[in-house]
DNA sequence: CTTATTGTTTCGGTATGCCTAAAAATTATC
DNA sequence: GATAATTTTTAGGCATACCGAAACAATAAG
């Protein structure tokens, strides 16, 4: 068991590993891991091995790789950072949406805690980041909003948008200019033919618009539904 | 002629070169360099010898080590970083002026321009930091306030306190315990017997008061003399 | 069931930046 | 001006984190 300071590649590692598998439960692989880092196979295989002796993941040669207690422990903390470092540029320093990434990609790894805790202090300990992700508490509680991909949902369903994904800049770079906005209420009134754009209503501030989705717009928007049962699923610390 | 990005090492080399030579111009030497680095004698030999090949020194075998116009501007764009940070720190997230150094040092390296001239924008585009040391301006110029450590000023002299040397941060302690702040009056009454502590009348805020201040704090408060030409140094870019 | 194909790991090698110990140059002392 | 003391540089090593190429598993295809 070490106690080491985790470097920032550690820290990039866990996190990325974690974020894999928020959205979904597919366990992440080596492969993914080296396309979401942006390193060779062989840097994966060499850095999940020191992983693996801080215990920080579990991992059986050419199997999956999952995290441990200490290993989730670390990257929520770093999720928290990351959340609410976005937060912060958006809030204080008038950053956009789409800028923001990066630079809590950097900073997420610079600062101290102390700085992390009069950072949300002064944000008023916010739940959820410009994107909607949910911010971890400073004990590493997560409040997971039970929301639905656009595309899931069947005609008729109404809502709010509680969630826009983050991975794609330019999808959110549209949005942004189309004034799709986190809290929107939301219709969904069908599909085209043969598969065809997800059709929807959309009345973020004026009255509601209509728009035709691509597949990839519709999947990036989460949308928590008011008929359905209204519950947040907090994972404990 | 380099052009990639200096790595963080190296903006500190060049950062504590400069600092050296800020307040004094004795240029720097390898140990001294060392020591304020915290690194090996060997180590700066070394990286001294990498700034040379980047251009960002003049040095020759066993001699002092100096900035060339290349590295006065990445030292200068450093110190500019770190001020603005610290400023930053103190104004917006209510930190004490000795706990800003070390969070300012890791910062420094990690955020892009866009951040720091978005902070500086909405700090109002200060001069001086909270210790009162200059603040270079985004094109490189720095107002060198006309200043003299205290303990170098004859019975008499009154001014106010325009710098604060962060150098020592129990010092920085001391002088927020009792209250003595950047440009409070001062006046210089006199020395004790046989080249004791210096005796000064401080005014901050409310009724003067009397201090016998150790060498080691008079020369660490810098004062601009009303009486003196009340000048600003500029240097440009 | 045997051979491709794909995925994963191991094996040298590279770059940074630090170290200690030894060698070389400079400065101080006699 | 020769020797002693100090400063500075060189030489050989260590840790981190990356790479490409080759070896090795596991899965898919015939």
């Amino acid at each position: 068991m070490k106690t080491s300071t985790p470097s920032s590649s550690i820290e990039d590692y866990v996190k990325v590993i974690y974020s894999f598998t928020e959205w979904q439960d597919k366990p992440i692989t080596s492969t993914r891991l080296a396309q979401r880092l942006g390193v060779a196979n062989s840097s994966v295989s060499e850095m999940v091995r020191k992983l693996k002796d801080q215990g920080l993941v579990d991992h059986k040669p050419y199997s999956a790789i999952t995290l441990t207690g200490d290993g989730v422990r670390l990257a929520v903390s770093m999720v928290r950072r990351h959340r609410l470092i976005e937060t912060f540029l958006v809030q204080e320093l008038g950053y956009r949406w789409d800028e923001v990434h990066d630079e809590a990609e950097l900073l997420e790894h610079a600062v101290s805690d102390t700085f992390i805790e009069r950072m949300a202090a002064k944000l008023g300990n916010p739940l959820r980041d410009p994107h909607g992700d949910p911010i971890p508490a400073a004990d590493g509680s997560v409040q997971v909003p039970a929301a639905h991909r656009m595309n899931e949902l069947d005609a008729g369903h109404t809502g709010r948008i509680t969630r826009i994904s983050d991975e794609n800049p330019e999808l959110l770079r549209y949005l942004a200019a189309e004034e799709i906005d986190l809290d929107a209420e939301v219709e969904v009134l069908g599909r085209r033919p043969f598969g065809g754009p997800l059709v929807v209503r959309i009345g973020s501030g004026g009255t509601p618009r209509e728009f035709d989705l691509a597949e990839e717009v519709a999947s990036a928007l989460w949308v928590h539904s008011e008929d359905a049962h209204a519950g947040c699923s907090v994972t404990g610390p």
